[in-house]
RNA sequence: UGGGGCGUAGCCAAGUGGUAAGGCACCGGUUUUUGGUAUCGGCAUCCCUGGUUCGAAUCCAGGCGCCCCAGCCA
């Protein structure tokens, strides 16, 4: 795709970025990537990662990883250790910067103190409750907290003393003082501090404040030297609060916020809080389940880093709300796994074949092309003998008009074999085909024929008795949405057919030998990964072009 | 007349006054030991209405539509 045209990725926030440095704000650019780990990254957060990661390389910069780990109620270690897996798995180092908001609670707390002695903070007293009504309406203005007048004193000493643990759950807040009447809510005089006794996961029991997101992330872009702090649009209205606070606070530098369009894609469900849900009540396996659109997941899918990448990159990044057709995400593994995976014979849905005139024994072995795509890859010996297995589907005893595999009298290529013609259809006492009796043609081997005579249809296939059985699972995603953006119910409208196993499928013997988290291509039937070490077992990635299927449908 | 955004083809998305890139999808041709791949071709006057201008998707005015904000979440 892109290696003759590279796709212009997020023009607006590089045309900022190099305004920045040609007018002598910045020498060296810094973005970050800055998660809660409060559950797995998903294809969402993809595009924040190549997004600040992106930006970085591209200006000769660096991007930090950082946690907003700021509300200890609902980050675990856990997702600490997969976010870094995953961020490093897409194929990004931070290299030394790892860096948690959680480092800076003393200087932020601190930074706090200085608010209060400057008059810009006060300790509020209103229960949530009172806050709520005393906040207007979208369209009313605010009315200002009894207790906003608090003394400098009288508010230092009660924020220590909520810090020292005096006061349970709710009881009391830090808030900024701003304008109460403000049309932006989010300058209502804001919270920036709440008391949470719980225990964070760094930090501990060492505190029982804890600052907000508001009062975090402003101040740890500047404590990092972020130069540029990219983060998506719902934040767009918090941008005169983060200036505020950098205005009000003796920071080290002057980062800038600017915002863009979150990936939504449609049918698909990328809200945190329905992610864990589904893997809390065990509607999937785990994060790491192929069918949800996390990056767990489609690593076990078997989607490469390289094809996500891509994907993020040909989406590209605006400010304008959309969501992306899943196709758009199929095509970059189609064509990511085309040039890089390699191909494989397997028959999902075995029907047999006896070819008549071919010798009884051990058979043959022929050679087969690795990948077509790529003549490095080599090639292997694939075993043919008397006995075969073909895809049930790559027969019809009554031929539809525009079907040319096989059937009664039609001649077909078996790939790297022989051309066969099917002389009988064996069936069982319901009538159903059990077996197929055929011919070869010796004189076709390696799948030419020297008369120059040519055949409609090439089948893959395996020899009966040197086939490995394996399973198969047909992932498909857990659509939980009954339209492109519709909201409902996304639990109940899981898509109850999201996994279809097969269980007799039979592979080429090459393949017993595939390494688990492999992606490979099946001849004709798409690309599957090795899901683990426990028996052959393979997830499919994304299947192929199906022509043949929109024939029929037209008809 | 609460505040803040967005509106270019079925879906993304370039373009910032000079006469509509690219990708996905779709349709058609060629090649082909996967009905795959590759390759060639087709596929929009830019939410609407006025205005400014020799010239507007780009500027101005007025509409219409959609999204976000009333957590002691991020």
């Amino acid at each position: 795709m892109s290696e003759d045209a590279p796709v212009p990725v997020a023009n607006f926030i590089r045309e900022i970025v190099r305004t920045d440095i040609e007018e002598g704000r910045h020498a060296n650019i810094v973005t970050r990537f800055p998660p809660e780990p409060n559950g797995y990254l998903h294809i969402g957060h993809a595009k924040s990662i190549c997004l600040n990661f992106g930006i970085a390389e591209e200006f000769g910069g660096r991007c930090h990883l950082r946690f907003d780990d700021t509300n200890p109620a609902k980050e675990e270690q856990e997702y600490i250790d997969a976010i870094q897996r995953d961020v490093r798995w897409l194929g990004f180092d931070w290299g030394e910067h790892l860096h948690y908001a959680s480092d800076y609670f003393e200087q932020l707390y601190a930074w706090a103190e200085h608010l209060i002695e400057n008059g810009d903070a006060y300790v509020d007293d209103q229960t949530a409750d009172e806050m709520r009504a005393a906040r207007g309406t979208l369209t009313a203005p605010g009315t200002n907290s009894p207790f906003r007048d608090r003394s400098p004193e009288e508010n230092l000493d009660l924020f220590r003393r909520m810090r020292a643990g005096e006061f349970p759950n709710g009881a009391r807040v830090l808030r900024a003082k701003i304008d109460m009447a403000s049309g932006n809510i989010n300058l209502r005089d804001p919270v920036l501090y709440r008391i949470i006794h719980t225990a964070h996961p760094r930090t501990g029991t060492k505190w029982c404040i804890y600052p907000n997101y508001d009062f975090a992330h402003g101040q740890s872009d500047a404590i990092e030297g972020i130069t540029h702090s990219l983060c998506t649009l719902e934040f767009e209205d918090h941008r005169p609060l983060y200036d505020w606070l950098l205005e009000h606070l003796p920071v080290p530098s002057r980062p800038r916020q600017t915002e863009f369009a979150r990936l939504n894609i449609a049918y698909t469900v990328l809200s945190k809080r329905v992610l864990t849900q589904l893997v809390r009540d065990g509607h999937v396996s785990g994060w790491d389940d192929p069918r949800m659109p996390s990056i767990a997941g489609l690593r076990r899918r078997g989607v490469p880093p390289e094809a996500l990448r891509d994907f993020i990159n040909r989406v590209g990044v605006s400010r304008a709300n959309s969501a992306v057709e899943v196709a758009m995400f199929d095509a970059c593994v189609r064509e990511y796994l085309n040039k890089a995976a390699s191909r494989y014979m397997a028959v999902l849905r075995p029907l047999k074949v006896v070819i008549e005139n071919y010798p009884e024994g051990d058979g043959e072995d022929l050679d087969a092309v690795n990948n077509p795509e790529d003549p490095e890859a080599g090639s292997r010996k694939v075993p043919f003998s008397r006995e075969l297995y073909i895809e049930q589907e790559d027969f019809m005893e009554d031929p539809l008009k525009k079907f040319f595999r096989l059937s009664p009298g039609k001649e077909v290529r078996l790939r790297y074999a022989y051309f066969i013609t099917c002389r009988e259809a064996v069936k069982n006492e319901a009538g159903e085909v059990i077996e197929l009796r055929c011919t070869y043609d010796p004189e076709t081997r390696g799948g030419n024929a020297p008369d120059g005579r040519k055949v409609k249809a090439t089948l893959h296939w395996v020899s009966a008795s040197h086939a490995k059985a394996a399973d198969v699972r047909i992932y498909n995603p857990l659509f939980t949405r009954p339209d492109p953006g519709a909201d409902g119910d996304p639990i109940a409208d899981l898509n109850p057919d999201s996994v279809e196993v097969i269980s007799n499928a039979q592979l080429e013997p090459a393949l017993g030998a595939a390494a688990v988290g492999e992606t490979l291509q099946f001849e004709r039937l798409g690309y599957f990964c090795r899901d683990s070490d426990a028996g052959l077992t393979f997830n499919r990635t994304v299947g192929l072009r199906d022509t043949w299927a929109k024939e029929q449908k037209k008809s």
